[in-house]
DNA sequence: AAAGCCATGCAACCGATTTGCAAAGTTATG
DNA sequence: CATAACTTTGCAAATCGGTTGCATGGCTTT
């Protein structure tokens, strides 16, 4: 993506732009689907899992990524969509493939209401269908 | 709960009744909300965490129990209803409260169906909400 | 009694995440 | 410009939940 671009995304959020902001959020727009830490460093030569992790805590904290927990036990990253306040009522499902390992941001699939018992206040949510993808069901 | 009654749930899932499935089984029936394996070794004195991850492990694999991934980081465990198969239709809501860490199985609220894109196969699904519970929202 | 099998206990390992701390880089101030 | 203050980065090490290896113990079968 054309740095000025990334930079906008940053400064939107108020995250100051430097360089290595600007690789990890130009190869986290490049995935198409979520990807994990590991996965991260795996993708760069020679930058620090640690200063990856914090990159992408800073991240999260102001809305450009959102973490998904697809239950495998390293939480997947993918960009929020422009504007995202991570609320209840925007969150949308995601899907981890069992055979290819891939976990999917379903963007256009929100996640359904569901009516709490009393006094229950919901804040967040989490909804992961697991299975096979596409590519893998045929 | 009475031990005859224990017993009869091991058998019923072909897990042999030792002493110390028994007093773990026993020990779950007792909760009201899901507990992590570490929980379970406080409320014991003096079990090897070890024994009580495998008892759980195969109560898990002959469902007696269900594990649940409420994105804490440490999973916790809640009895089946009697005859389950943990099948994506028979699932239920859990919820964990963000102020007294307490997950709660909702079993009364079933997971709502989500229409998958073309060609993804459904096997099974997670369902977390997360928020204050009904005694920590007052 | 001997052999076989499953359950238990203890030590050690593993991968993901998190923290501590010093060095390098940036920004603000005089 | 020079210095101080603050932020980001890199490397080492700790933490934590989960898992495995292996020897021992107990019950069952021959
Ligand atoms: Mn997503
Ligand atoms: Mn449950
Ligand atoms: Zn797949
Ligand atoms: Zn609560």
């Amino acid at each position: 993506m054309n740095d000025q671009r990334l930079i906008t995304i940053l400064h939107a959020r108020s995250v100051k732009p430097t360089a290595m902001r600007l690789l990890v959020l130009d190869m986290l727009a490049q995935q198409e689907t979520a990807i994990s830490l590991s996965d991260l460093e795996e993708q760069f030569d020679k930058v620090d899992k640690v200063t990856l992790y914090r990159t992408l805590k800073t991240f999260e904290q102001h809305k450009i990524i959102h973490s998904i927990d697809d239950g495998t036990g390293s939480a997947k990253y993918a960009l929020c969509s422009e504007g995202c306040e991570c609320n209840p009522g925007d969150l949308h499902v995601h899907f981890h493939c069992q055979l290819c390992k891939r976990t999917f941001c379903l963007t256009d699939y929100t996640i359904p209401a569901v009516n709490l018992p009393q006094k229950f206040v919901l804040k967040e949510m989490n909804m992961v269908m697991k299975g096979l993808c596409e590519d893998c069901s045929t």
